[in-house]
DNA sequence: AAGAAATCATTTGTCAGACATTTAAAAGTC
DNA sequence: GACTTTTAAATGTCTGACAAATGATTTCTT
């Protein structure tokens, strides 16, 4: 692991640069601990803040966790979902709130992955993936829940979607995609009508996951994702006229 | 922004988080410059090298850029798919590799993902993605190629194939899940039989692609699948046996 | 007056050294 | 042997300093 002085690079990015090399590279292995702070800051002829830095740059990307004490140090973090979905969220959320992604964007990558989930979910989904879809429909069928709660409920019913594809790949891909867009969702304002319609392609859709039906619930998607588009564009064109 | 003493979780941490929300929440917007390290120290009651620290999280995710100088400083950057892609593609290569996942779940999130993209890439598709999609496969079929370079060919071919649906969000969402899975893809040899297949099934889906039949492209994807996954079960059975 | 050069002020990048805190292991005590 | 105390090692934090970059200002020159 060397430095190149001519870089333009602080040296901080550097040094995390080639520990995170030395991972993705499979150098250090999970759970190994890296030198201590006062050893890398030697072998990397900077000083401790400096190494301070670019170790804090590596727990910021849940690469290396840091434990104190005498047996303490930075070990190598094993990635998990979870760390990976929040990241992915973050991430996501933030690419679409400043680029100005189009809500039709956004919600056609939304609906293409998730119509990717629907065959699979439909032969592979568990009995409680399914009770949650249907008590989450359950719950948008409630009177006086606020759009918010409405929007959350929804993010909750096509996770719940996704899960039972049974494929952690796809559900970590595709947690971003659909939380990413929950902002861009609680700008719209659903009337009771609305609510009857989505209510309606939920259960149609929940029908094809319970019968093992994926084409049918992969229409009833597009029917959603076609609905969806419309009530935006409604909200957006009134928006624009006042 | 208030930090918690009784938290359990670092200054530096805390202090990122904060900041971080008010990036997300967006009380501060894109381009804006945070007080100087000095200002921020004296704001969170905290020493430079804490506020550093915390600012170097926030540098790692591409949340903040800096600069030095007289009118320098921490700027809220503006998150761009270029940073966005190259982190996803770190983040799953890490969840890949670091968590055993098999081959066959990680194939099969793959190919779901670009069926879904494939619809809109055969009505969307500019003429320089099919062009380079085409020589994508006269490479793929030049004698002589490393199994290292084929597998390269092979992502350069599936990246146009998705970029085609000109949508930037599954582009995003997409480059992770392919190109993360190359290295599993470097673990299969191809022998110059297996080449001619997945030439085929290449040819058939750039076909597909350009006479803007998205189903006939779903089941060349379908095929590629299924031909990607018995190759690799054989070469795994043979590295059992071994 | 205009332009070039020098200076200055501000800000981040880096360093050195110190102390506080946490933690596990070692040593001591009963 | 079980419990307590001590010790050592590591990260967390602070202070203060200087280096380097860079835009703004001032000064000098023509």
């Amino acid at each position: 692991m060397k430095l190149d002085p001519n870089s333009a690079a602080d040296l901080s990015a550097q040094i995390a640069q080639a520990i995170r090399d030395a991972i993705v590279a499979g150098d250090l292995i999970v759970d190994e601990r890296l030198p201590s702070e006062a050893e890398l800051s030697e072998q990397f002829q900077v000083s401790r803040p400096t190494v301070r830095e670019a170790l804090k740059r590596l727990a910021a990307q849940s690469l290396i966790r840091t434990q104190r004490g005498a047996t303490g140090g930075a070990f190598v973090n094993r990635l998990n979902y979870e760390d990976a979905y929040s990241q992915q969220i973050t991430t996501s959320t933030l690419l679409l709130s400043m680029n100005a992604v189009s809500f039709d964007t956004a919600c056609e990558a939304r609906y293409a992955l998730e119509r990717a989930c629907a065959p699979l979910s439909a032969t592979r989904r568990s009995a409680d993936q399914l009770a949650t879809m249907r008590a989450e429909i359950f719950r948008q069928g409630q009177p006086g829940l606020t759009d918010e709660a409405f929007c959350a409920s929804d993010v909750a019913f096509h996770r719940a979607l996704v899960d039972g594809a049974g494929n952690p790949v796809l559900s970590y891909q595709l947690a971003g995609a659909v939380e990413a867009m929950q902002p861009l969702m609680n700008m719209i304002t659903f009337t009771a009508r609305d609510r009857q319609i989505i209510l309606a392609l939920h259960t149609r859709i929940a029908d094809a996951i319970e019968a093992g039906d994926g084409p049918d619930a992969v229409q009833g998607l597009s029917a959603l994702e076609d609905e969806t588009r419309k009530l935006a564009a409604d909200v957006f064109a009134a928006r624009a006229k006042r």
